[in-house]
DNA sequence: GGTGCTATTTATAATGT
DNA sequence: TACATTATAAATAGCAC
């Protein structure tokens, strides 16, 4: 079929501009999460759909405004050059310090899961959960539906790799809501 | 050759890491820039290198001004749609708890800045430091070069901000040896 | 450390329902 | 009009210089 290379240029057409749009965005959005995943760099964006209401933003409205501040205050770059031996030199430490601030935060992460797990299954009612609980709380159903997904992901993958390809995965369900945790 | 499909996790390898930063970053940038000219929508989006001391914005640094005002001065549908439904809410706790996580690692970093610091002050020789102080005295020095540029590019803003605009600012120097501290 | 080169994976334009 | 499928274009991971 004729699947020809595309024309950079403003799509006319409605339907297609806008379904192109769609799928665009969508691919987009995942480059972003890649790369920030892939090389832990900071990034954000807005796109403002044509007729959407709200603009699309990654990776979160506070996390936009997080950047940008950061980028207004960024300092000139004229302090580029510097003295290359020691500048590598605090370049490999400041790495290192970082893979290790990623391990905290990491660590971080499961310790506050695991005490928010204990804390649930303790018995308390849903009332007596204050508004920080269900902050965390929704970090950890969130974490907990990825974590599931990345795996259930990576059994259809193993499975579609083992040329048993006519297989058919459910896909993933929704993350079931709060109230369900066994409170 | 092996081309195994690439594993969706923080690249521990520096060489690697940055080779696949520099090439998806352009790969982004052209998404960006096409998915503008396709679909006529306004877009922006920054991005910090590890180590590049200049952000890459898109489309510019005005560019990137104007669509953050935008959607800052919009009326944010967030508020608007007040009538969530529980996954609004959990995204919503999801968003703060990301925010608390970021506070969390830049609280991490000052603690580990101020006991280094006062270690450094105790009169310890240089070659007491072992190399895991060095390590993360390449982090102090590079966090306190940061927070000085950051004042000094403040100041900036603020005298050009009052009509001085003709006032010259010196270029903030490079960060001194970190032997130049009082060890 | 960078650049160029494929083999693959990934994104997506066109099409089908 | 929206969503699923599939053929093709585009991006890029792993190597070789």
């Amino acid at each position: 079929m004729s699947r020809k290379k595309v024309k950079l240029a403003y799509i006319q057409n409605h339907t297609t501009r806008k379904l192109t749009f769609k799928k665009r965005k969508k691919g987009f959005m995942k480059k972003m999460s890649e790369i920030t995943t892939l090389c832990d760099v900071e990034a954000c964006a807005i796109v403002y759909g044509q007729n959407d209401t709200q603009p699309e933003v990654w990776p979160s409205p506070s996390g936009v405004q997080g950047t940008y501040a950061k980028f207004r205050t960024m300092p000139s770059m004229e302090q580029t050059k510097k003295q290359l031996n020691m500048e590598t030199f605090l370049r490999q430490r400041i790495d290192k310090a970082k893979d290790q601030l990623r391990k905290q935060k990491k660590e971080n992460r499961e310790k506050e899961m695991s005490i928010l797990m204990s804390q649930c299954l303790t018995g308390r009612s849903l009332h007596d959960l204050s508004m920080g609980d269900l902050t965390d709380l929704g970090w950890v159903v969130d974490h907990k539906v990825e974590d599931i997904n990345r795996k259930v992901k990576k059994v259809h993958d193993e499975l579609a790799w083992n040329g048993s390809n006519q297989v058919q995965v459910v896909p993933t369900q929704p993350p079931p809501p709060a109230i369900s945790f066994n409170i």
